[in-house]
DNA sequence: GCAAAAGTGTTAGAAGTACACCCATGA
DNA sequence: TCATGGGTGTACTTCTAACACTTTTGC
C-alpha cells in the first residue's frame, strides 16, 4: 500500500506542526520554495504558504519535516535543520486558517493553537524538474517578491534569512548548499554579495576562494560564453574544518 | 487571588513544554541552574531536572518559560531566548517519567510524546540568595559534574553549551551576561578560557579588552586583596555594534 | 576588432601573536 | 620582605583592503 493512504491511519498531533524553509540560488537571487493550499475558503483568503503541515502522534519532527516536505513536493532526501519554533498563542487565530485547517485533516475538535518548528534547507534553484508531485504546485518565489503568506509564514522566511546570515558568518561553508556542483568564482561571489549585502573586491576575493580549503579548483571551464570561459570550482565538504 | 492559584484554573497543553538553561559563572568555572521535582515515583528515579514544565494552552511560548522559571524557582525578569526544540518520540517514553508527569498535572489521559522548546540565559552566580522559592530546591551544579537528569535534559544542556560556544564566536559581547555587573579583566579572561577552550596571553587580553568599545574602564579598583588591587571593567550593551 | 566578462599582484594599514619584567598589596 | 596576582610595550606575522590592466572568447 502507498505510504500517503497508510499514513491516513495515523493519528495526527493537532498541536504541532513543522514548516520547511527551502531556500534556493539560481545565480541571481535568493528565493523561497512556496507551495498553494487547497481547499481555498473564498477568494481573499491567501492560498500560498511554506510547506508544511502538522506532525503525527508517533513521528519525530525531523522525520516530520522530511515526510511533508515529501508529500508537498516530491522533494526527497534533502538536509534540513531546525532553525527555530514559532508559538505565539495567536498565530493560529485567524479563522479562515484553522477552518481551513480543520477540514484539511477532519478534525473533529477546533485547533488551538499550533506550535510550529521551522526547518531550513540551502539548495540550488534547478530549471530542470525537479518537483515529482505537482499537485501543491511547489515554485521557487525570489524572497524581495515575498509579500503575503498564510498563518505567519512571512515572518519565519525572514527569520531563516536572518538565520542564514549569521550561519555564513560562523562558517561561510553553509553557503554552499545553494550552489551547484560545480561553479564558478563569478557565482560564487554573487552569493556571498547576495548574503552579506555588500560587494566584494574581484581580486581579493579570488585570493579568498584560493584560501578556502574546501573550494577546490577544477581543470574544467565553461564552455559557450561569449566571453573568457570562467574556471570551475568544485566545494569538498570533507575539507570543512570543526 | 495569587497567580498560582489562578493557574490551577487554566487549561495545561498536555503536548508542549518548556525548558529553561540558565548558565552561570562564578568566577571559576560554569554551572547550570537545575531543580528537583516532587512526587518522586521510586528512589531509582532521577529527580534532578532543568526547570521546565507543560505550557498552558492560552500563553505563548516565550511567556510560559518566563512563569515557568518564576514558578520554579522565583526568579523573575530573566531574559532567555529560545535555543532549540526537542521533540524525538521516544523522548518522553520512561514510563516513571510519564507517570510523575500525569500525578502533577493531574492529566486524565496518558501524556504522549511531548515537545518541549528550549530556553537559554546566562547568567552570574550570586552567592547571595537569589531564589525566593526554594521548594523545588533550585541549585547551580558544575556543568561537568553534571550526570544523570530527568528525560533527555542531560542532552538539552550539551546542546546549550555548543550554541553558547558559537554564538560567544559570532560576538563575544554575548557573554557579558555571565559576568557581575563590575569584573576584573581576569576574571573576563578566564571566563573567556572556559567557552572557547584555550588560554590567552594576559598582555595581548588586555590590549583586545581596550578594543572592545562595549567594555568600559571604571575607576574603581578591588579592596581588601593580599596583593596589587585590580582595575574594574563594566559592560555597556548600548556599545555593542549590531 | 569589439564587446563582455575572466583573471591576476602589490602595497599599506590593521589586527593578531609571542614574549618578560616590574608593581601594588596584605600578611 | 615575601608571596601573590596585576599590569604593561615591542617586534613580528598575518589578514584585510584598496587599486587597474591584460586575457580570452563569440560575434
Amino acid at each position: 500500500m502507498r505510504q500517503d493512504i497508510l499514513n491516513c491511519y495515523r493519528k495526527v498531533n493537532p498541536h504541532v506542526s513543522v514548516d520547511c524553509v527551502l531556500i534556493g540560488f539560481d545565480g541571481e537571487q535568493l528565493s523561497v520554495l512556496l507551495v498553494k493550499r487547497q481547499g481555498v475558503v473564498d477568494k481573499d483568503f491567501c492560498d500560498t504558504k511554506l510547506p508544511g503541515s502538522l506532525i503525527y502522534m508517533d513521528e519525530d519532527l525531523d522525520e516530520a519535516a522530511s515526510r511533508v516536505l515529501s508529500e508537498l513536493t516530491g522533494l526527497k532526501n534533502v538536509r534540513m535543520d531546525q532553525f527555530k519554533t514559532f508559538g505565539d498563542k495567536d498565530r493560529t487565530s485567524n479563522p479562515k486558517d484553522t477552518l481551513w485547517l480543520e477540514r484539511l485533516h477532519s478534525l473533529k475538535a477546533p485547533v488551538d493553537r499550533i506550535i510550529t518548528v521551522a526547518y531550513l534547507s540551502l539548495l540550488k534553484v534547478d530549471k530542470k524538474a525537479m518537483f515529482t508531485n505537482y499537485k501543491y504546485a511547489p515554485c521557487w518565489k525570489p524572497v524581495s517578491e515575498v509579500d503575503r503568506l498564510a498563518f505567519d509564514h512571512k515572518q519565519i522566511v525572514q527569520e531563516a534569512l536572518v538565520y542564514v546570515r549569521n550561519q555564513a558568518e560562523l562558517n561561510p561553508s553553509f553557503l554552499f548548499g545553494l550552489l551547484p556542483r560545480k561553479f564558478t568564482a563569478t557565482q560564487m561571489r554573487k552569493l556571498f554579495e547576495l548574503v552579506y549585502d555588500r560587494t566584494f573586491d574581484v581580486r581579493n576575493f579570488h585570493k579568498r576562494i584560493s584560501q578556502m580549503p574546501y573550494v577546490v579548483a577544477l581543470d574544467e571551464r565553461e564552455t559557450g560564453v561569449p566571453h573568457r570561459a570562467a574556471r570551475y570550482y568544485k566545494f569538498d565538504k570533507n575539507k570543512v574544518a570543526k
